[in-house]
DNA sequence: TGTACATCAGTGAACGCGCGTTCACTGATGTAC
DNA sequence: TGTACATCAGTGAACGCGCGTTCACTGATGTAC
């Protein structure tokens, strides 16, 4: 039956919110559309009211977990933002160990080159934009390519370090703790911060 | 109908390449046993002849992927191996473009964690070996716990470098080789080599 | 404000399809005599 | 060396199942009068 307008759009809401969520968790090969309809209180077909596939629906979900990672990676290091604020919040216990609620390009990261080209380049959009919040916190005295370059390699470093320190979670917990100190070492002894 | 044992050898061997390769280009949860078969040769109802359920081919392809990376690795750096070396290897055009024959870990990082038992260990046990190899080519001043985590870092940082770059590559391909060529930049600095 | 009705978000059955796995069967291989 | 036969790698039909998507239908919402 029909809804009202608030509702419907709590109802997508709530489906960008579980597609986010389990996407990350269970990859996105690795849930069904029926899935998220159930977390988000809905039937499948309904899904189908809001988004026209699963890829859209993907692609709309990476861009929410996106948007709602910065936001949180920007509260984290307050007002006052620096490269050593925002290496706490990357390569915080909390991104290694919630995979839902972790960091989205991680999450997704060698997914992504075999999705579509809107899943794409939302990825591509999120990385530049993670990017571009780390190279505003260094050194100004540095030049910007230099500053880019930085950013750069702090935001693809993270990610690896996350996917990796996750895959050998399960066999070798103290090997991912290890993992993840080895690489926001070489940022945190970086001359340029 | 029964063949020689040596053909049946050599059809483990055509499943295990197969299987190495499609994983890889499409991860595991987007290949089917049927896709592996075939491109062996063979129906889908062999390979339960050599392996008793898609993860446990899963985890025995990982292994044999990372077995042929090592030994690539090796080979690219021929008699005295160096980082610089190791690092050409890993950041070469074709670990990033070649899909089926890149490395192993780096085409399936943020799967893993989500995947059985097995195919985790043999992950990790991939990572410490790429580890181990670099860490040998360390400048041996150091402390060992310094090559080590220069060597984990380096590992991780790979395996998000050729994620990421593979992410953003039909986007924006400038963008992802600016991405390796700005991870690689972090360990071509570095004074431990 | 009250009434009639068009709209459309959501339901749930149904679609064709491919999945991982099983199994009765085949027939060349390898072995025992 | 030649023959009889047990073995078992490989075949292909079949299993139940869940997938993404479609669609006729429902009924509350929102609108036009």
């Amino acid at each position: 039956m029909r809804v009202s307008k608030e509702k419907a759009a709590q109802n997508r809401d709530a489906l960008l919110q579980a597609a986010s969520q389990l996407f990350r968790e269970h990859g996105i090969d690795g849930v069904g559309v029926a899935d998220i309809a159930r977390a988000a209180g809905l039937t499948h077909g309904a899904l189908y009211a809001h988004f026209p596939s699963k890829e859209a629906l993907a692609a709309a979900a990476l861009g929410e977990g996106l948007k709602q990672g910065q936001a949180a990676m920007q509260q984290a290091v307050g007002d006052a933002p620096s490269l050593a604020g925002y290496l706490d919040f990357l390569f915080s216990p909390r991104m290694r160990d919630s995979l839902g609620g972790g960091c989205a390009l991680a999450a997704s990261a060698s997914e992504i080159g075999r999705q579509g080209e809107a899943v794409c380049a939302r990825f591509t959009q999120g990385f530049l934009g993670m990017a571009g919040a780390l190279e505003a916190t260094l050194n100004p005295a540095l030049p910007a390519a230099e500053r880019q370059r930085l950013s750069y390699a702090v935001v693809a470093a993270q990610i690896g370090a996350i996917a990796a320190a996750r895959g050998v979670a399960k066999t070798d917990p103290a090997l991912a703790d290890a993992i993840l100190g080895a690489v926001r070492g070489l940022f945190e002894a970086n001359p340029a911060v």
